[in-house]
DNA sequence: CTAATATATGAACATACATTCATATATTAA
DNA sequence: TTAATATATGAATGTATGTTCATATATTAG
Protein backbone atom coordinates (compact mmCIF):
# COMPACT_ATOMS: atom_id res chain seq x y z
CA UNK A 1 0.00 0.00 0.00
CA UNK A 2 3.06 2.35 0.65
CA UNK A 3 4.39 4.12 -2.29
CA UNK A 4 7.57 3.26 -3.08
CA UNK A 5 8.15 5.35 -6.03
CA UNK A 6 8.49 9.29 -6.47
CA UNK A 7 5.75 10.59 -8.19
CA UNK A 8 6.73 12.72 -11.38
CA UNK A 9 7.26 16.66 -10.65
CA UNK A 10 4.29 17.09 -14.01
CA UNK A 11 2.04 14.91 -11.81
CA UNK A 12 2.56 16.93 -8.57
CA UNK A 13 1.89 19.86 -10.79
CA UNK A 14 -0.85 18.69 -12.09
CA UNK A 15 -2.10 17.17 -9.02
CA UNK A 16 -2.12 20.18 -6.68
CA UNK A 17 -3.67 22.46 -9.83
CA UNK A 18 -6.75 19.66 -9.79
CA UNK A 19 -6.29 20.61 -5.27
CA UNK A 20 -6.53 24.19 -5.94
CA UNK A 21 -8.88 24.34 -8.91
CA UNK A 22 -11.69 22.39 -6.57
CA UNK A 23 -10.51 23.62 -2.89
CA UNK A 24 -13.52 25.74 -2.10
CA UNK A 25 -16.37 25.14 -0.51
CA UNK A 26 -18.78 26.36 -3.42
CA UNK A 27 -17.10 24.82 -5.71
CA UNK A 28 -16.96 21.72 -3.57
CA UNK A 29 -20.39 21.69 -3.05
CA UNK A 30 -21.18 22.21 -7.13
CA UNK A 31 -19.29 19.26 -7.37
CA UNK A 32 -21.73 17.32 -4.76
CA UNK A 33 -24.58 18.82 -6.08
CA UNK A 34 -23.63 17.77 -9.88
CA UNK A 35 -22.62 14.07 -8.91
CA UNK A 36 -26.02 13.77 -7.12
CA UNK A 37 -28.21 15.50 -10.11
CA UNK A 38 -25.79 14.60 -13.08
CA UNK A 39 -26.70 18.26 -14.79
CA UNK A 40 -27.74 21.07 -13.34
CA UNK A 41 -28.48 25.17 -14.30
CA UNK A 42 -27.07 28.16 -13.35
CA UNK A 43 -30.34 28.97 -11.29
CA UNK A 44 -30.64 25.72 -9.54
CA UNK A 45 -27.30 25.94 -8.58
CA UNK A 46 -27.69 29.21 -7.34
CA UNK A 47 -31.00 28.19 -5.17
CA UNK A 48 -29.17 25.33 -4.08
CA UNK A 49 -26.09 27.02 -2.98
CA UNK A 50 -28.32 29.97 -1.96
CA UNK A 51 -25.71 32.16 -3.74
CA UNK A 52 -25.56 35.29 -6.02
CA UNK A 53 -25.79 34.08 -10.21
CA UNK A 54 -22.43 36.35 -10.30
CA UNK A 55 -20.47 34.53 -8.16
CA UNK A 56 -21.94 31.38 -9.29
CA UNK A 57 -21.24 32.14 -13.03
CA UNK A 58 -17.85 32.66 -11.89
CA UNK A 59 -17.15 29.79 -10.36
CA UNK A 60 -18.61 27.48 -13.03
CA UNK A 61 -16.29 29.31 -15.83
CA UNK A 62 -13.37 28.65 -13.36
CA UNK A 63 -14.35 25.09 -13.11
CA UNK A 64 -15.40 24.41 -16.73
CA UNK A 65 -12.17 26.33 -17.95
CA UNK A 66 -10.19 24.07 -15.92
CA UNK A 67 -11.69 21.02 -17.88
CA UNK A 68 -13.30 19.78 -14.70
CA UNK A 69 -16.78 20.81 -15.77
CA UNK A 70 -18.76 20.57 -19.28
CA UNK A 71 -21.96 23.39 -20.07
CA UNK A 72 -24.48 22.55 -22.95
CA UNK A 73 -27.19 24.92 -23.74
CA UNK A 74 -30.79 24.36 -23.80
CA UNK A 75 -32.78 27.30 -24.12
CA UNK A 76 -32.31 30.16 -22.04
CA UNK A 77 -30.70 28.18 -19.59
CA UNK A 78 -26.82 26.38 -19.66
CA UNK A 79 -27.14 23.20 -18.29
CA UNK A 80 -23.65 22.12 -16.11
CA UNK A 81 -22.06 18.89 -15.65
CA UNK A 82 -19.14 16.65 -14.15
CA UNK A 83 -16.54 15.79 -16.91
CA UNK A 84 -15.12 13.00 -14.24
CA UNK A 85 -17.72 11.50 -12.39
CA UNK A 86 -15.21 10.29 -9.64
CA UNK A 87 -14.57 13.90 -8.69
CA UNK A 88 -16.36 13.21 -5.68
CA UNK A 89 -14.06 10.88 -4.42
CA UNK A 90 -11.53 13.07 -3.35
CA UNK A 91 -13.86 14.76 -1.08
CA UNK A 92 -14.48 11.59 0.13
CA UNK A 93 -10.71 10.71 0.35
CA UNK A 94 -10.57 13.50 2.24
CA UNK A 95 -13.03 12.94 4.56
CA UNK A 96 -12.04 9.29 5.61
CA UNK A 97 -8.36 10.67 5.82
CA UNK A 98 -9.58 11.91 9.45
CA UNK A 99 -7.37 15.01 9.23
CA UNK A 100 -8.47 16.35 12.89
CA UNK A 101 -7.28 20.06 12.86
CA UNK B 1 -21.18 4.23 -4.76
CA UNK B 2 -23.30 7.38 -5.47
CA UNK B 3 -23.92 9.95 -2.91
CA UNK B 4 -27.83 10.44 -2.07
CA UNK B 5 -26.59 13.02 0.84
CA UNK B 6 -25.78 16.53 1.17
CA UNK B 7 -22.25 16.97 3.27
CA UNK B 8 -22.75 19.15 5.88
CA UNK B 9 -21.46 22.77 5.08
CA UNK B 10 -18.79 22.25 8.04
CA UNK B 11 -17.72 19.03 6.38
CA UNK B 12 -17.14 20.75 3.16
CA UNK B 13 -15.46 23.72 4.44
CA UNK B 14 -13.10 22.01 6.54
CA UNK B 15 -12.65 19.65 3.00
CA UNK B 16 -11.74 22.86 1.30
CA UNK B 17 -9.17 23.82 4.18
CA UNK B 18 -7.50 20.87 3.85
CA UNK B 19 -7.29 20.64 0.33
CA UNK B 20 -6.44 24.31 0.09
CA UNK B 21 -3.33 23.72 2.57
CA UNK B 22 -2.05 20.64 0.46
CA UNK B 23 -2.61 22.17 -3.16
CA UNK B 24 0.99 23.08 -3.80
CA UNK B 25 3.46 21.02 -5.60
CA UNK B 26 6.15 21.09 -2.91
CA UNK B 27 3.96 20.67 0.24
CA UNK B 28 2.27 17.96 -1.99
CA UNK B 29 6.33 16.75 -2.58
CA UNK B 30 6.61 17.18 1.01
CA UNK B 31 3.92 14.74 2.22
CA UNK B 32 4.55 12.14 -0.47
CA UNK B 33 8.61 11.89 0.63
CA UNK B 34 7.15 11.81 4.65
CA UNK B 35 4.73 9.19 3.26
CA UNK B 36 8.18 7.07 2.23
CA UNK B 37 10.62 8.06 4.82
CA UNK B 38 8.24 8.61 7.46
CA UNK B 39 10.69 10.65 9.75
CA UNK B 40 12.87 13.54 7.57
CA UNK B 41 14.74 16.89 9.14
CA UNK B 42 14.64 20.05 7.14
CA UNK B 43 17.59 19.99 5.40
CA UNK B 44 16.84 16.97 4.55
CA UNK B 45 13.86 17.66 2.62
CA UNK B 46 15.33 20.68 1.23
CA UNK B 47 17.52 18.73 -0.21
CA UNK B 48 15.41 16.19 -1.62
CA UNK B 49 13.12 19.01 -3.03
CA UNK B 50 16.12 20.47 -4.23
CA UNK B 51 14.87 24.10 -2.44
CA UNK B 52 15.52 26.94 -0.18
CA UNK B 53 15.90 26.51 3.33
CA UNK B 54 13.77 29.05 4.06
CA UNK B 55 11.15 28.20 1.42
CA UNK B 56 11.01 25.02 3.02
CA UNK B 57 10.95 26.23 6.32
CA UNK B 58 7.43 28.48 5.67
CA UNK B 59 6.02 25.50 4.17
CA UNK B 60 6.06 23.11 6.78
CA UNK B 61 5.40 26.08 9.12
CA UNK B 62 2.30 26.12 7.43
CA UNK B 63 1.92 22.35 7.45
CA UNK B 64 2.12 22.14 10.89
CA UNK B 65 0.35 24.99 11.91
CA UNK B 66 -3.29 23.79 10.41
CA UNK B 67 -2.52 20.27 12.02
CA UNK B 68 -0.94 17.94 8.93
CA UNK B 69 2.66 17.57 10.24
CA UNK B 70 4.35 17.59 13.55
CA UNK B 71 7.77 18.01 14.26
CA UNK B 72 10.23 16.96 17.42
CA UNK B 73 13.30 18.16 18.28
CA UNK B 74 16.48 15.82 17.57
CA UNK B 75 19.83 17.69 18.68
CA UNK B 76 20.01 20.57 16.08
CA UNK B 77 17.57 19.18 13.77
CA UNK B 78 13.67 19.16 13.58
CA UNK B 79 12.33 16.40 12.76
CA UNK B 80 9.11 16.27 10.73
CA UNK B 81 6.56 13.44 10.26
CA UNK B 82 2.93 13.48 9.06
CA UNK B 83 0.51 13.51 11.73
CA UNK B 84 -2.19 11.61 9.66
CA UNK B 85 -0.53 8.76 7.40
CA UNK B 86 -3.37 8.13 4.79
CA UNK B 87 -2.67 11.93 3.37
CA UNK B 88 -1.22 10.76 0.45
CA UNK B 89 -4.37 8.72 -0.74
CA UNK B 90 -5.91 12.14 -1.35
CA UNK B 91 -2.95 12.58 -3.79
CA UNK B 92 -3.37 9.17 -5.24
CA UNK B 93 -7.18 9.75 -5.22
CA UNK B 94 -6.81 12.91 -7.60
CA UNK B 95 -4.20 10.85 -10.19
CA UNK B 96 -7.22 8.29 -10.19
CA UNK B 97 -9.46 10.48 -11.07
CA UNK B 98 -8.74 11.42 -14.33
CA UNK B 99 -9.16 14.68 -14.70
CA UNK B 100 -7.88 15.13 -17.96
CA UNK B 101 -7.38 18.93 -18.55
C1' DC C 1 33.53 31.57 24.81
C1' DT C 2 33.40 31.33 19.74
C1' DA C 3 32.28 29.36 15.49
C1' DA C 4 29.49 26.49 12.75
C1' DT C 5 25.22 24.45 11.66
C1' DA C 6 20.12 23.92 11.64
C1' DT C 7 15.95 26.08 11.81
C1' DA C 8 12.49 29.80 12.35
C1' DT C 9 10.72 34.24 11.56
C1' DG C 10 9.27 38.64 9.85
C1' DA C 11 9.25 42.25 6.39
C1' DA C 12 8.60 43.21 1.72
C1' DC C 13 6.81 42.33 -2.52
C1' DA C 14 4.42 40.38 -6.45
C1' DT C 15 0.86 37.62 -7.81
C1' DA C 16 -3.37 35.11 -7.40
C1' DC C 17 -7.99 34.66 -5.72
C1' DA C 18 -12.85 35.70 -4.09
C1' DT C 19 -16.46 38.75 -4.21
C1' DT C 20 -19.47 42.47 -5.65
C1' DC C 21 -21.44 45.46 -8.86
C1' DA C 22 -22.81 47.03 -13.19
C1' DT C 23 -23.71 45.72 -17.58
C1' DA C 24 -23.66 42.94 -21.88
C1' DT C 25 -25.60 39.14 -24.47
C1' DA C 26 -28.79 35.60 -25.78
C1' DT C 27 -33.20 33.36 -25.81
C1' DT C 28 -38.01 33.21 -25.45
C1' DA C 29 -42.76 35.08 -24.65
C1' DA C 30 -46.18 38.36 -25.60
C1' DT D 1 -40.66 44.89 -31.30
C1' DT D 2 -40.49 44.91 -26.44
C1' DA D 3 -40.05 42.84 -22.10
C1' DA D 4 -38.52 39.28 -19.20
C1' DT D 5 -35.40 35.78 -17.96
C1' DA D 6 -30.87 33.34 -17.84
C1' DT D 7 -26.21 33.68 -18.12
C1' DA D 8 -21.61 35.74 -18.85
C1' DT D 9 -18.22 39.16 -18.31
C1' DG D 10 -15.17 42.79 -16.83
C1' DA D 11 -13.73 46.29 -13.60
C1' DA D 12 -12.77 47.21 -8.99
C1' DT D 13 -11.45 45.92 -4.58
C1' DG D 14 -9.83 43.59 -0.60
C1' DT D 15 -7.59 39.69 1.00
C1' DA D 16 -4.62 35.64 0.79
C1' DT D 17 -0.62 33.26 -0.89
C1' DG D 18 4.19 32.25 -2.41
C1' DT D 19 8.76 33.71 -2.48
C1' DT D 20 12.98 36.01 -1.24
C1' DC D 21 16.00 38.19 1.79
C1' DA D 22 17.95 39.36 6.01
C1' DT D 23 18.30 38.10 10.50
C1' DA D 24 17.22 35.82 14.95
C1' DT D 25 17.55 31.74 17.82
C1' DA D 26 19.12 27.35 19.41
C1' DT D 27 22.29 23.54 19.60
C1' DT D 28 26.64 21.49 19.38
C1' DA D 29 31.78 21.27 18.54
C1' DG D 30 36.15 22.97 19.51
Amino acid sequence: MAIKHKISPEKLEKAAYILKTIAHPLRLSIIEHLTIKEELSVTQICELLNAEQSLISHHLQNLKLKGLLVSRKAGVSIIYSLKEKGLIEIIRCVEKCNCNM
